[in-house]
DNA sequence: TGTACATCAGTGAACGCGCGTTCACTGATGTAC
DNA sequence: TGTACATCAGTGAACGCGCGTTCACTGATGTAC
């Protein structure tokens, strides 16, 4: 049962947050600033506080709903995919990449602050970003994991290369995932998946601050839609997800 | 010739570019600041403009320095190797990715400055900081293009997965990086080989970036230079270079 | 239903801080005759 | 070698700007009796 005076500050808040991503969006996240955000309120500076208690929270708190806006689209894209017939792993793997580098095509500034460097004199309370952080990731996980209960995957990283300590670690690390709708029976705590999975979701990350950032240039080849497919199928044999 | 005076100016610029390094090593390059470099200086604030046109002059000037040292570090390492008698190709390419993540763990502003989000308010001016970030690439190039003249290489990457129009984008690519010192003998034209060499290179930097942002949380394996061989190894993988 | 009180949104001034850049200047160091 | 002048490093004050955060306050909106 909420109240007018609650509905009202809800919206207040709202508005805060969708001014504060504008501003992120126009100029990152150095010059998010409350003053300007009351500005554009139409309230005077001090005002805020009665919203956001201070500047540090409320980056927090886009960084959080960055996290889980970018999952929710990859999320829906897989979903799409699926009731259009993709539905081998592998399709919903480069669907899920497609829709994480469209979103960052749409918000580039909102993925700089997700994936970017780090913001100065600012640091994420890991205890509250993690979960959203790692959404993705876990979908990437299900993906492969779902895959593994049909064919045994064969991810491209020779058992050779992984160590008794680096298996280890790899296990403890996924371990600290929130796997949440991710049935795994068992089947992720092959260090070599773990591995692959990792990599392949780092590879896709990869190539979209290589294209957002623009680090070989602006539009390098010309193609970029088909550059970053070439990119996430390389990712998706890293996994070792049948062609 | 140079005077006592020209040799001073020169001893102060260097001063100059040292001290701003250690500010972007602690607070990012949002918070290099003329001023703060002045007062460590011990002068006041007006007098840096005898040496710094303006800040951003001194940004740019910053990016190319970084690029350089990286370069030569990743130079050296690969030499040093070769002296070593890891003269494979993969060995050289290994080597240079190590001395790269070697460098980035050293000075992680600095690598942030080239690898990471943008500078809000700040635009490099390409045309004076290419030659620069793109020498670390052509060392990648230079790599595969030597392995290339002994073993034909074969890129992870499907012929089917290059149209036409990508293909003339990455040759068009490759045209316009400076390659002085590589002899391709016209090899390097082929698509693939190029697109491998890019891509190969975006892995090295993606994983560096990784660790370095801790994007998956601080030392997520436990073994973090092992971790790093696996993915480098992937990246010469993508070239096709033989294991 | 009417009144007394409590809650809350928003005001306005202030504190103390930092920044890039310009400008007229002093005084030391160099150069030309 | 000595003097007159030019060059250059560094000063100090100022302009105009922005920021986060605190604090005592007004006045409207809600709540309890």
């Amino acid at each position: 049962m909420t109240t007018p005076r609650e509905r009202a500050r809800e919206r207040t808040i709202a508005e805060i947050r969708e001014l504060a991503w504008r501003h992120l969006e126009s100029g990152g996240a150095a010059s998010l600033s409350l003053r300007a955000i009351a500005r554009d309120l139409g309230v005077v500076s001090s005002a805020i506080y009665r919203y956001v208690p201070s500047r540090d929270e409320l980056l927090t708190d886009l960084i959080i709903e960055g996290y889980q806006d970018l999952a929710v689209a990859a999320e829906e894209a897989e979903s799409a995919a699926r009731a259009r017939g993709e539905e081998h792993p592998r399709q919903r793997w480069l669907a899920t990449a497609h829709a994480m580098r469209r979103w960052a095509l749409r918000r580039p500034a909102a993925w700089a602050l997700l994936y970017g460097s780090p913001v100065p004199d600012y640091d994420a309370p890991a205890e509250r970003t993690n979960d959203a952080g790692t959404r993705t990731m876990v979908q990437f996980v299900r993906i492969a994991v779902e895959a593994q209960a049909d064919v045994p995957l064969t991810p491209s990283i020779p058992s050779d290369d992984i160590s008794a300590p680096l298996a280890a670690g790899l296990v403890a690390l996924a371990g600290q995932v929130d796997l949440a709708g991710v049935d795994s029976g068992g089947v992720l705590l092959d260090p070599r998946l773990i591995a692959g999975t990792i990599l392949g979701w780092q590879g896709v990350i990869a190539a979209i601050s290589s294209e957002v950032f623009e680090q070989v240039g602006p539009n390098p080849t010309g193609q970029p839609r088909e550059w970053a497919e070439v990119s996430f199928r390389l990712t998706a044999d890293i996994v070792g997800l049948p062609r």
